[in-house]
DNA sequence: TATGAATGAGTATTCATTCAT
DNA sequence: GATGAATGAATACTCATTCAT
């Protein structure tokens, strides 16, 4: 496991190394500070801990980082834009209007096993997020901004479009948002984070909050 | 809204103090740790501020808590109790066997009506519940122990007394649950914690949510 | 030599102290600090250095001075007051007008004489405030302002005084001090600061810097 | 301005660079040395703000300079030769003897002339060993060589010379250069570094100040 | 010769905790 | 019980210096 583990997070720091400007060292400091405050939480982290888990010295990390906050703020940031990847990709919207998907549940189905790959190759970067959200308002921001700006109105327009067709009660978008994201999200938190070493039947269950979500907003 | 707020807190602190215990100078102590850890966190809290914001001295406080730990411990525990209270409560069952509701549904309306007014009143504690479970693995003890040796088993009684009466379809209480609790929560969270300043009409919110959830546990 | 220092940091700090407010250990962090920075400079100086030299924790420097920058003005800003002491009190004018002295001459030597006496008794304190004026612009400003509110007013009346009584040259004040002035603070940094070990007779030199202006200015 | 300051830091490293065998980064290092240690201090002043102002990396600095104190020792040593570089010449004690200067009064002019120059083209230099002397003795003992060595001694030959002339005091040397040297230096500090920016009759200041010295030693 | 990434000892400052009064 | 001065371990961060390229 600590092997599968290793090569889990050098993926993880690869992903936030996505124009290959960073060191050797630097990527040591990201996969040590990742592995770390995702276990312990940012502020029972110190960075001599990181220092010494990447093996690198304390000052090392702070050539890269100016702070141990930007420290931080460089591993998070970039999760907020792999959450929302699919809204803002055009193929997104453009795939719902395609003939890509007959039925609005169809369509839910890619959309929520795609989103459950990509927790589960992300569970350390996203426990990050999710701790230290409350207490770092720069962060939060970013991430309601993006919510507002590209999530929300693309999950608007490919609601819309299948409600033309028919797929879908007659209810507010704002509604339908509400009820469904909570579920999803309820479904991968459990999953992934509250219970990760309980035995699931994962297709089953996708199925499942996928038909409970269908109950709610389909007609 | 200070004044307001004054009450507030004074209450949550009577709720901690329900064998009436406690001294005035370590009400004022719980009261002043509330409110500023919900606000900032438990470690960007420091004691000298509580022990200011408390009126009291810095060595008051560890006459009455051993450590800081044992201060945010003396606060997040009795949550659990009262988060799972209506579990808690004989009646709770009792109630649901009862005629008081003729169905799930009814049931249902009423159980999340309490928890809303719960919530509503706990938002400072519950807040610090949220941000610090992940950090105190005691503390997140306590809580899988209450869910899993009260709630769990209250939950599925009640599931199976209204599947018998035929309220709700023949899916496994594990699912059924799995589902609907975060759709409740989800709610709780979306309407106290992320837009607690947003226009809601409470009522018709409630409302949906359980027509959202009977749609999928319902027959 | 290293008991009659003692003594005299103890009474450094006591002028420091003159309201009479501080503790013990604080009393003992000035006199530390006063020693060390004296010798070093502030900038060699460390505050664990300070703190084990006064036989206290470094923790406790900071209860007293919010950093070590507020300690360093601790201890230079009362200087201010005490090297322009003379041109505070009004006295000095007072005395220059009675018939304290009966010739410009001899309010001089006054004057230097009790000058001579402070820059004896303060060298430590002088040389912290020569060696870090230039480096702290929050101090200077102080220095600044004393000289031109309160010393050079006072200086100009004096002249005007001993101009109108026939003892000086009609020269403009500006120019008078900006000769005597060197010759005084010259003799005092030449016998305390730069060669305090050599053989001094004081009362000679003080009469030949006397002369010395008195040749320049007198009449 | 900042062009002609340009050009007064590349004069100023020219001076320092008299055999002529730096290369053309370690001019641009002692000129930013010189730049930033005169504005900030030397402890203020990192080798990093250097190297970048030079245009440098940081370890060329290192190359030619083993510490940083080295490059400070490089920039104040030869200050010292040109401090006293009339008193080095023989041509000074010479001049004085011929026919050059018929009176002491006129020697002393172009003498005073000679140094308000230096001193006003060197100003960052000067700047930096007055702040700086206090904390390396080694640079003290240098300065302090230069004086017992070099220019007391010929002070004390021109005194003489002019003494058997008739046109001084029958006052001992050590007396006179205690006198004269704190009017000169002080009126040059007061000139270019407390009131560099006052209005100043450069002429009439020095004749005063002359003046002045004449009154207290000449006959 | 020049570079600049890496180092690690050193520093000011914070803060939970203790304890004499 | 309550106080608050004192503690000292821990922490983020700096910076002169080294060294492989």
């Amino acid at each position: 496991m600590s092997d599968s583990n290793e090569e889990m997070f050098k993926q993880l720091v690869e992903t936030l190394n996505q124009d290959n400007t960073m060191t050797q060292k630097q990527l040591q400091i990201l996969e040590a500070a990742i592995k770390i405050i995702s276990e312990k939480g940012y502020y029972n982290t110190s960075t001599s801990e990181i220092a010494k888990q990447a093996g690198v010295a304390e000052g090392t990390i702070f050539r890269h980082y100016r702070t141990k906050k930007d420290l931080l703020v460089a591993i998070v940031t970039p999760v907020v834009t792999n959450i929302s990847a699919p809204f803002f990709a055009e193929q997104f919207v453009d795939q719902a209007f395609s003939k890509s998907y007959q039925t609005f549940e169809e369509f839910l189905y890619a959309f929520v096993e795609n989103r459950f790959e990509f927790v589960k190759t992300n569970v350390p970067l996203l426990k990050i997020v999710l701790q230290e959200l409350s207490f770092h308002p720069e962060i939060q921001a970013a991430y309601k901004r993006a919510f507002t700006e590209k999530v929300h109105p693309a999950m608007c327009e490919v609601l819309n479009h299948y409600k033309k067709r028919g797929d879908l009660k007659d209810i507010p978008n704002q509604t339908m948002i509400r009820m469904a994201v909570p579920s999803i999200i309820g479904f991968l938190i459990t999953r992934f984070i509250i219970q990760p070493n309980a035995e699931w039947n994962d297709e089953q269950e996708i199925k499942q909050t996928i038909d409970y979500i269908m109950n709610g907003i389909g007609k």
